[in-house]
DNA sequence: CGGATTTGACCAGCGC
DNA sequence: GCGCTGGTCAAATCCG
């Protein structure tokens, strides 16, 4: 009973305290990361129990100089099988402590137990970055072949329009990456003609912009890591106060389909009777309107975890069923997030990248029978979504489907007023979708992006990480109501969504918690 | 008293 | 040009 109860606070909301946005959060995310601490840190262990344990010193070192000690926590939590171990060796410390002279054996069985945890950790460790590193080089792989599917199309379309000017080359790439990042700053000539500024958000929105092109083809490795600090605000215009001559004067001197690019979002929708979902971050309520066609009021928030954090989110219940909670993110964080945050992150930045890719269904189940890796979920099946029919894109991942099949979607209105690169207009799913005519040509090839997209769907590794990071947040049993520890909400699945470490974008989670 | 939330007002984009 | 809508601001209010 103790391994559920520390899930609980690392993954639910604990992160965000007890009242959505509130001050609640910071506390409670201070505490989990001391859990989180606490529980792989041997030293911490030592210096509790040397008074008992003098000896063997050596036992309880802390993990090699240099290991990283993010995520462990999530993974940990997520797949944790020497967690629930620490409650009985604390018992032993203790009773150790009160009969020293005569428990010479408790001490050997305790020694024993760090070694084994000790053991384990490593192995966690090991198993991580292993993880980590598959799911990263699928990333790229994927990036590539997006690159080369692109130069491909645009190579056909030129041959088989005579010379007609392409729509894929630079919309392709501006939507293939959605990622953030901007630290490749770029050559773009656009940006050449504005003022230099320090930076800001305002800058890195800019920067996010006109880096988008490099964007696509630099692997998310590189463009995102989960204790990235380099402000990445690429927030979309739309959740950039417009009201600033400088933002206007920016967004005027943006091409046009880099503003609807910057607009991207990622969406999960799940089930939660909380007002909010406790996503490892602090937010600050700005605002709250009633929005057309929904009784429900939707309410604007702003991180507040780093000052200058540009990232914003929008929580609203769904008018057919409001117990179904949406929270949309939009913006990347300038400051590091709990691992909790990471996890959804890191899913929803390869879930958007497959969607963005062309991919359009996976068959695959979010469990990996071939990993074993991590444990069935009762909400394995997940529907995302791409939709276009807002002036941006927005991914959503469908936490209230259930269980069956993962399914992407992508989605793409006529009215599009941009251009998207070959693979995105591939609406084999949307039935009655009407393709502009400059994206029909993507119609023709329509094998390569079936096999793309059975390549990314069969990877273990996406799913397995988008499993390990949906798993996170069943596990959060705490009502996320963006406090962590609302004890409104039910036990069930509380989003933890990253936030957002879309470039640009937007996440919508939807919590499913009923 | 400081910080978070509420809520009406303001602004910009878009469609007619 | 006008109205609608979405998004944001900021003063008032609430709360610990």
């Amino acid at each position: 009973m103790e391994r559920p109860r520390r899930m609980d606070l690392l993954h639910s909301g604990d992160y965000s305290g007890n009242d959505p946005g509130g001050a609640g959060d910071r506390g409670g995310a201070r505490g989990d990361v001391i859990q989180e601490v606490d529980f792989f840190s041997k030293s911490r262990q030592r210096d509790e129990a040397a008074s008992c344990l003098p000896e063997n010193p050596e036992k309880y070192s802390p993990s090699p100089p240099g290991e990283p000690s993010i995520n462990m926590g999530l993974h940990l939590l997520t797949m944790n099988s020497g967690g629930s171990q620490q409650p009985a060796v604390e018992e032993k410390k203790n009773s150790g402590c009160s009969n020293s002279n005569s428990n010479s054996n408790k001490l050997v069985a305790l020694q024993a137990e760090l070694d084994r945890l000790g053991d384990e950790n490593r192995k966690l460790r090991s198993m991580l970055d292993h993880l980590m590193k598959n799911y990263t080089d699928l990333q790229n792989q994927l990036l590539l072949a997006m690159q080369q599917q692109a130069r491909k199309a645009e190579d056909s379309q030129k041959d088989n329009m005579n010379g007609m000017p392409s729509p894929v080359p630079l919309t392709a790439k501006q939507f293939m990456d959605p990622g953030p990042t901007c630290m490749q700053d770029t050559e773009d000539p656009s940006k050449s003609g504005e003022e230099e500024e320090e930076p800001s958000p305002l800058r890195n929105h800019l920067d996010h912009a006109s880096s988008f092109k490099e964007q696509a083809i630099v692997p998310l490795t590189k463009r995102r890591l989960p204790t990235d600090n380099i402000p990445s605000e690429q927030t979309s215009p739309s959740w950039v106060s417009n009201k600033s001559p400088k933002q206007a004067q920016e967004r005027n001197s943006d091409q046009t389909s880099e503003l609807a690019c910057r607009k991207a979002r990622v969406s999960v929708r799940a089930r939660s009777d909380a007002p909010m979902i406790s996503d490892g971050c602090q937010w600050r309520k700005y605002g709250q309107k009633m929005a057309k066609g929904n009784p429900c009021p939707r309410a604007y928030y702003r991180c507040t975890m780093a000052a200058g954090c540009s990232v914003r989110k929008q929580v609203q219940r769904c008018a057919e069923d409001k117990t179904i909670l949406i929270t949309t993110y939009e913006g990347n964080h300038n400051h590091p997030l709990p691992p909790a945050a990471m996890a959804m992150a890191n899913t929803t930045t390869a879930a958007a990248t497959m969607l963005l890719s062309g991919s359009t269904t996976s068959k695959d189940s979010l469990t990996n029978p071939t990993t074993g890796f991590y444990q069935p979920m009762p909400y394995a099946s997940t529907m995302a979504t791409l939709s276009a029919s807002a002036p941006f894109p927005t991914i959503t991942l469908d936490l209230t489907q259930p269980p069956g099949p993962v399914q992407l979607h992508r989605q793409q209105t006529p009215a599009t007023p941009f251009s998207l690169p070959l693979p995105m207009y591939m609406p084999q799913k949307v039935p009655g979708m009407v393709l502009p005519p400059g994206l029909q040509f993507g119609q023709q090839q329509p094998s390569v992006m079936d096999t793309v997209t059975a390549a990314i769907a069969s990877d273990p590794n996406f799913t397995s990480a988008l499993a390990a990071a949906i798993k996170s947040i069943m596990a959060a049993p705490r009502s996320s109501d963006g406090t962590a520890g609302n004890s409104t909400s039910p036990p069930a699945l509380h989003v933890v969504p990253g936030s957002p470490q879309f470039p640009q974008s937007c996440t919508t989670f939807s919590t499913n918690t009923n």
